[in-house]
DNA sequence: GAGTGGTCTAGACCACGGA
DNA sequence: CCGTGGTCTAGACCACTCC
């Protein structure tokens, strides 16, 4: 990547991340930046929304751009973090176990939430993630098999998202999430650690490519016990 | 507002939502753009950019801008937006019952969430919503004192925020929300129609001011049957 | 008045898609 | 090849904060 404001996005976090810009203290001023990346402001400005849109800062006309410790507390479920980069960051143990992986041809509500047809196979992998010995997250995931041609389970156990970006080059371009409580089905019961619960949290899931093709369908339910949705939000429109 | 960009992302929105531009087609070129509204390409972008970020158009890189057709099916809470707002959106019969609203010192708690001490004086506003003749949302919010210093149940019956932006005229900046799942409390059971469930939503919500002082704190106790969150997400970074 | 961020301009070159 | 969007530049003027 040549791209100058990502460079300079990436490098103010890394020194947000190592203290080298401290929390409630203001960054160097655009015209600062400016001489210190040598290039332009309007590229130095859009390193800077970046942050802003992201939470790691906040702008104040007039004055300068603040460092916010908020960032810190973001659970990175919002957008399409994947439960590898997740645990990663909560530092415990975790695991994946896939239950189940196969191609099958879509009953009609999947064939709705793909917006295919019933002839149009798909891979169906069915996976349990232990965090600790708890069973916590049960993720059905669906993918159509025209653009994800071939799957195996060491892919479905480490990173399916790496595998795609990666190695298929798909490019994912946005995301729809839809969060709800539903009663606990007998599979939810058979995978999860629910204990005296009988509700889960649904997350439902569809993932687009930059061309604006639906690719991926999930549901992830959560035991209500363990489940925690953080969301940045900022006053833009 | 002189704002161009803001001036030609309102009146694209307003052609695609009249059906002007039509969902899955492509929108004029950004050379059309900087003739149709005779400004420079950089501030189309920005328009553009805009529009991306909050789900409207998908942009192509050598074919153009499609217009999305999910922007419908977004259920807007995701952000910063009032009850008011909400209710008119969804065109069903709603409102909103002032329970409480007096001055107290907070407790620990919420000295805590509110980034104060158990000194500084914070409004408390309980509300319940109502839609249908249903009620499904128990909403407590917590303000600073020395930021809003007055209050009416008026006010709290209609949108404090609009209150908040255009009379106190103070500016909303960024907000976080936490949504996890809790035992219903007895003051759940007592104001919401809560049925056989024993289970609430809970979406805790942060605001924060432009200069990024917190100065409200809230909680939503939803009835997990009616609670939906939908979230759109880009792949941005 | 000096310094800050917010908006806007008129160019430029590039990477990509499709004919 | 041309038209598309993606990046970048070097300037300009404005509104705001603070002294």
């Amino acid at each position: 990547m040549n791209k100058k404001y990502m460079m300079i996005y990436r490098d103010v976090i890394g020194k947000i991340e190592k203290g080298e810009y401290e929390a409630n203290t203001f960054l160097p001023s655009e015209n600062e930046l400016v001489l210190q990346y040598d290039t332009s402001r309007e590229t130095v400005r859009k390193a800077l929304n970046l942050l802003s849109q992201n939470g790691y800062i906040q702008k104040i006309r007039g004055k300068g751009s603040i460092v916010l410790e908020i960032k810190r507390f973001n659970f990175p479920i919002s957008g399409l973090v994947s439960f590898k980069e997740l645990s990663k960051q909560l530092g415990r143990s975790s695991k994946t176990v896939v239950e189940k992986l196969k191609i099958i041809k879509p009953d009609l509500f999947l064939a709705t939430q793909l917006e295919t047809d019933e002839e149009d196979e798909v891979w169906e992998v069915v996976r349990v993630r232990h965090i600790g010995d708890e069973r916590i997250i049960l993720d059905k995931d669906y993918f159509k098999k025209k653009c994800v041609p071939d799957l195996t389970i060491k892919i479905c156990e480490e990173s399916i998202y790496e595998y795609i970006e990666k190695t298929l080059c798909l490019e994912i371009g946005y995301a729809k999430k839809v969060i709800s409580v539903q009663e606990a089905t007998e599979e939810d019961k058979q995978y999860l650690d629910l204990h005296h619960y009988n509700m889960v949290v649904v997350v439902q899931n569809y993932v687009y490519l930059n061309d604006t093709t639906l690719f991926q369908y999930t549901e992830s339910r959560h035991t209500p016990d363990k489940f925690k949705f953080v969301d940045f939000a900022r006053r833009n429109y």
